[in-house]
DNA sequence: GTCTATAATTTGATAGAC
DNA sequence: GTCTATCAAATTATAGAC
């Protein structure tokens, strides 16, 4: 009942290393190992490493939209804690980075692909926040949230210091 | 006159190489290419890739001490600003990342001493806004600016569009 | 200081048996 | 679908001639 397929196990172990090492910290072998498979079981799931990493950020885009819901519902405050605590939970619970603000700092490098699939959750996450203020809203602009919430994730973790996401997002 | 040591051309290199693909983003024998050198000249300069990071890191950090200056002279409005222009000139001059925020995003795949560098950095610009602050500031926080900072970077790079830098900036 | 040469390992990827 | 076996290329790094 709480077996999980192989491809998404590849993925989930995908997902680990390269949220700390970025697009050139993980391997077939390494994911093999970790899975438990040869490489090649991989590379069939997996034809090239530029695919697992399409499937990974798209996957982890699917998971942020399941997570975030529906904007029209929510206040502009209840959006920006909604988002927030999505980051907070990466940063406590995960103990890793965004995987896409990690893609995107290192995007030049990126096969075209990859760096497509990662704006599209930066658009998702300024879409969102966009819908819940309305036209009117007279606060930080959505980019500039998402923005702070993603340097905030690179200081705290970088310096060891949860406490610096909280000073840099409170409000 | 102009003429560059070898060794700071290595840096130059390297330093292109990193601020778009991270620390696996550059190889021995390519920074020998763009230099014109063999790969085992750059290892007589920096034994090992940590050295090269860590130097890479370094020179960064006093580059950027540099160019901010003493905060003590500073109005709290100048010194954002001047911190805000040296990401500025990342995105527009240099077309590139911030060589500590791509090392923080991937900070837990460094060598130990290029992390300890990288957070050295963020200490820097955050020391800098606090003494130009003043015990009383009543604004943003020190960490939260250059959270903001860095994140903007990635997003308006990743998402192509230098506008959202300013977006997420403005005050 | 820079070179040639090379070692040892890892990488992404493929062919073919089962 | 997963395996064994293998490949070609790239990686960090070192030894020793000049």
């Amino acid at each position: 009942m709480t077996d999980t397929s192989i491809r998404d196990r590849i993925l989930d172990a995908a997902e680990i290393r390269a949220r700390r090492g970025g697009y050139g910290g993980f391997s077939f072998r390494e994911i093999a190992d970790d899975v438990g498979v040869k490489s090649s079981s991989v590379h069939y799931h997996f034809p090239t490493k530029a695919d697992l990493g399409e499937c990974l950020v798209k996957r982890y885009t699917e998971r942020a939209a399941d997570y975030l819901g529906v904007a029209a519902k929510l206040t502009p405050d209840q959006a920006i804690q909604r988002v927030t605590q999505m980051f907070r939970d990466a940063l406590i619970k995960d103990d890793k980075m965004c995987l896409c603000g990690l893609f995107g700092a290192e995007s030049d490098a990126l096969p075209p692909e990859i760096r497509a699939a990662t704006a599209d959750f930066f658009r998702l996450v300024i879409v969102y926040l966009t819908q819940a203020f309305g036209p009117d809203w007279p606060g930080e602009p959505p980019a500039a949230i998402l923005a702070k919430l993603e340097g905030a994730l690179i200081l705290a973790r970088t310096l060891g210091d949860p406490s610096l996401f909280e000073v840099s997002v409170r409000r």
